[in-house]
DNA sequence: ATCTGGCAACTACAAATGTAGTGAACAGGG
DNA sequence: CCCTGTTCACTACATTTGTAGTTGCCAGAT
């Protein structure tokens, strides 16, 4: 596995769109992200750019010849490095204070803590 | 209250030291991140000073004048600022799925699973 | 009165980030 | 065949962050 780079908050949305899709162009990554980021194009490709230098992004082509973008590491992956590091700093990582203060400051529907309950359970017995 | 700054990963060792015991000199602080980060005490005071410009710390002086630092913030306030801009970023504003991830990926004693639980019931009843 | 060590205030400077603009090149419409 | 819009590859530039160095000043030791 690749060293899981560091993505920064921008990049993060643009990884967003081509963990949902993939492969896709500059402008169809760009079209994909306008309703939230207003971002122009330009600010678009660079990010990409520089997703593909950190090596979080590979290449390829289309049928038309024009270059598309594919994620070169899982979200899973990246997620859990994330994760992990918000453990470290901010919680000293201690997982239990912090999932703790997930459960305290979220609004969990019932349906939701009963299969995080049953979660845990699997956990007891494992 | 002051809105939460944006307090970035050196300068949330800094504020630990100082939510942990203040008021404290930026001696004083040096002293206390020696062991974990090997930072010069110019760095420390650069950290120190750039917290004060966005309000996280006020100083004040101690018995022989020399000043002093406090933390404008509670750790509790910036600890659920820089959760939810987390949960918003990597997980889409979801929690349930953050709790699932953390609840696997961590190694939870089986005491501390029965906290959880028990927090969990709670949150039904309520 | 002088030297010295600590503290404060500035200054430094590169890498990362956010957010584009410019210019070249190519391809399809007229 | 030429103009125009799309794509690409560079360049730009202010901020934030990490990590100090430099200098001036003051108070206590000699």
């Amino acid at each position: 596995m690749p060293a899981i780079p560091d993505i920064s908050e921008s990049e993060w949305s643009v990884m967003e769109v081509l963990w949902d899709s993939a492969p896709q162009t500059a402008s169809e990554v760009t079209k994909s992200l306008r309703p939230t980021m207003n971002w122009a194009e330009n600010t678009v490709r660079t990010l990409l750019t520089r997703l593909v230098e950190k090596g979080a992004l590979k290449t390829g082509e289309n049928a038309s010849g024009t270059r598309t973008f594919t994620p070169a590491v899982k979200r899973e992956a990246c997620v859990r490095a994330e994760s992990q590091s918000f453990l470290d700093r901010v919680f000293g990582g201690a997982a239990k204070p912090l999932l703790v203060h997930f459960a305290q400051n979220s609004k969990l529907s019932a349906d939701e803590i009963k299969e995080l309950k049953k979660l845990l359970d699997q956990q007891l017995n494992s």
